[in-house]
DNA sequence: AGATGTACCATTTTT
DNA sequence: TGGTACATCT
């Protein structure tokens, strides 16, 4: 008899469940279960009792995947559990090193830097080391040297002679990565690269610490395995040396992150790694329809080198993808918040539609025109609560009272309340710091005892020290969400925000109230901070109703009934970026997006390119993307026919902009009787704002109505319905 | 020290 | 277009 949680699953996902022992590769196709197949399997050798939680080590790719995890396990065995290593790469190496550091010379209450604290750092070296950085961005120093982090690659590790990248031979990121480690040690801190290979260097510095994780972990499975970099890759496969129970899932056509240097190889090359490895095709599709599934399916036919998978589902054919063609960035706005608006009334959810966009400055129009309607959204992944200025005031105190060699927090703070201290006292202790190889703190001990600062400035920076170290003595006695309260009070940087007069002065009051309230779950500092940096989700969750708006690499792993895809034009997407330093190899990425978009919607997908758009201000006309060509003709509703003629009238709107507009051309002009022809002279219609009316003229996508209360309106079809 | 003004350039994607 | 780095002002 089969446990319940076996009884529905195909025999392909049984079999993935079911194959305990050796090392297994799934390859899951889009929206096959892949998930399910990972917690099924979890929960079997838990209800198998083959092992404890704690000999099973799972690996998803965001924090929010693991809780999903998490919450479904415990619902298929019918109890919590307890003491799972379930978690991101990142998460699960905290916990590692949190217990362990100090055997690769760090201190384990190190600090996790984010990527704003690492641009800072790397600035401070380059203007120190006097390297230009206008011709060398910090963001692409940084870029280069997360890139050799996440080939496993430290300092003393790189090889001159053969850098894989565009800078060239002069390429000062060589120069700064040894510096930039040096200071980091000096901080006590580690960037999010850092985390992953500290952990490698445990492990081949500390044979008996891997021998002991190597026998732990009895089962090993990780998620998406398609988008592991090579850090991730060495680090799995020691561990998994052990049992070699290793199972891992992904879609080499779902890799989309080789640009934070995943590797494909890692997939194709699993059966040489893993000798007598079994491998398990999982191509029965439950989420979309037919056409959508043979839109995406022919549009990655398009690429080379796949291993292959035949998508097929039972589903009814349901609609076709729908391909709509908009004048500019705000009516492709209005046109999706329409849609909405028309879906609502026929009672789908907000929350099972999502606006994909490439960029994620694209989801600002659609924002807009989403406040103006009143539509519930959020945007997934886009600006975080603790990323606002208040926070990270608030937090960089934090830091500075668990971690005092935290420079860069000790450098956000220190004038923050005013307090006098402006850049030439800082930039004495900067000085110092460099000099000694301290952190500004120490330097700020050291400086108080001369007389390098005028009287005043010395005083308050002695006080500041005071104040610190008052209230380091109070965290053993008070909880850090007290804490926390007591030290915005006293550091005066609850006041600077009331005496505020700026409108959003009363904002950010409620938020520090906020950080007060999400302070209380934890019970330390240090795991609070440790949630800061590696949990990215909004806290502000709410249970209302809502769209999503986010990024296609933040739909990675999600579905939705509706899905928007806005923006499909050349040069956004596919990204001019991505085509000019990669060539196919980018392109091939690209596609392997628009796949992933795709195959996130179940039921209805549409497809919305701009003629023209505003880059930076001034306007361009673009092309539809290739993506939309590649399509199936048989699998997709084209209304390009219609735009076009929408293009030549909405001219005569458009006042300034409309100059640098070229003119049609050709091959717009042909015609699909499809949508204009709805509309004639007489029809009875309704409209959103306008209400019910009669159209007394027609021309193109445009017509005259006669509203009953509005009065004479010149509406464009697309906001229209037949009453 | 801090506030105000001006010139310049550009972020594609994120654990 | 809008953010930010630097210069100049009070």
């Amino acid at each position: 008899m089969l446990p319940p949680y076996l009884q529905s699953l195909n025999e392909q996902q049984r079999e993935a469940v079911e194959t305990l022992e050796g090392p297994l590769l799934v390859l899951a196709g889009a929206g096959t279960g892949k998930t399910r197949v990972l917690t099924t399997r979890i929960a079997h050798i838990l209800g198998n009792h083959k092992a404890l939680p704690s000999q099973i080590l799972a690996v998803t790719f965001t924090n929010k995947a693991s809780y999903e995890m998490r919450e479904r396990i415990s619902s298929l065995i019918g109890r919590t559990v307890e003491g799972l290593w379930l978690g991101t790469f990142h998460s699960l190496c905290v916990r590692i090193l949190r217990r362990h550091a100090e055997r690769i010379n760090l201190k384990t209450n190190f600090t996790i830097l984010d990527t704003d604290d690492s641009l800072r750092l790397i600035k401070q070296i380059q203007k120190a080391e006097n390297i230009d950085d206008k011709k060398w961005p910090p963001r692409a120093i940084l870029g280069m040297i997360s890139l050799w982090k996440d080939r496993g690659l430290g300092p003393d590790q790189i090889d001159k002679n053969n850098l894989p990248n565009q800078y060239g031979p002069k390429n000062p990121a060589l120069t700064i990565y040894p510096i930039y480690q040096e200071r980091l040690r000096i901080l006590n801190a580690v960037d999010f690269g850092d985390l992953l290979l500290h952990c490698l260097t445990l492990f081949t510095q500390c044979t008996d610490i891997l021998d002991f994780y190597q026998h732990q972990f009895r089962y090993i499975l990780v998620d998406e395995y398609q988008d592991t970099n090579i850090a991730q890759y060495l680090w799995l496969r020691l561990l998994a040396q052990g049992h070699k129970n290793i199972c891992c899932v992904g879609d080499d056509d779902q890799s989309i992150y080789g640009w934070r240097g995943a590797e494909i190889a890692n997939i194709l090359k699993f059966e040489h790694d893993f000798p007598g490895a079994h491998i398990i095709r999982l191509e029965q599709n439950y989420r979309s329809t037919p056409h959508i599934l043979g839109a995406a399916s022919g549009l990655i036919a398009k690429n080379t080198g796949r291993l292959g998978k035949t998508l097929w589902t039972e589903a009814d054919a349901g609609e076709k993808v729908f391909i709509k063609s908009v004048w500019d960035g705000e009516e492709e706005a209005r046109y999706v918040g329409d849609e909405i608006e028309a879906l609502q009334r026929n009672k789908f959810s907000l929350s099972k539609m999502a606006i994909l966009v490439r960029a994620s400055h694209q989801t600002r129009e659609f924002e807009e025109r989403l406040l103006t309607l009143g539509i519930p959204y959020r945007v997934i992944g886009g600006p975080r609560f603790y990323e606002r200025l208040e926070i990270r005031d608030a937090l960089a105190y934090l830091r500075l009272i668990n971690e005092p060699n935290d420079s860069l927090a000790f450098e956000r703070i220190i004038n923050t309340p005013k307090r006098g201290m402006g850049s030439v006292a800082l930039q004495n202790l900067h000085h110092i710091s460099r000099s000694e190889g301290v952190s500004l703190m120490a330097s700020a001990y050291k400086i108080i005892e001369t007389d390098e600062l005028r009287g005043q400035t010395r005083n308050t920076l002695a006080n500041f020290l005071k104040d610190v170290d008052r209230w380091r003595q109070q965290v053993s006695f008070m909880s850090p969400s007290d804490l926390a309260k007591m030290v915005l009070d006293e550091s005066g940087y609850t006041e600077m925000w009331q005496r505020d007069k700026s409108p959003d002065a009363p904002g950010r009051l409620e938020n520090l109230k906020e950080l007060v309230v999400a302070l209380e779950e934890f019970e330390t500092i240090e795991s609070f901070l440790d949630h800061v940096s590696l949990v990215m989700e909004n806290s502000s969750n709410q249970n209302v109703d809502s769209i999503s708006i986010m990024t296609l690499h933040s739909a990675k792993g999600l579905e939705f009934d509706i899905v928007f895809l806005a923006g499909w034009e050349e040069g956004l997407f596919p990204h001019q970026r991505s085509l000019g330093e990669t060539g196919l190899k980018g392109l091939e990425e690209e596609r392997r997006l628009a796949y992933v978009g795709l195959t996130r919607a179940r039921q209805r997908a549409y497809i919305i390119y701009a003629v023209n758009r505003k880059i930076h201000g001034s306007w361009q006309s673009s092309l539809p993307s290739r993506f939309i060509g590649e399509l199936p003709k048989e699998h997709v509703d084209s209304q390009t026919a219609v735009t076009a003629l929408s293009s030549n009238f909405k001219i005569r709107d458009v006042t300034g902009p409309a100059r640098y507009l070229p003119t049609s051309s050709g091959k717009k002009s042909l015609s699909s009787a499809s949508s204009f022809n709805k509309f004639e002279v007489g029809t009875r219609v309704f409209h959103i704002k306008f209400g019910y009316g009669q159209v007394i003229d027609a021309h193109g996508d445009k017509v005259d109505v006669d509203f009953e209360h509005s009065g004479l309106k010149k509406v464009i079809t697309s906001f229209l319905e037949k009453a």
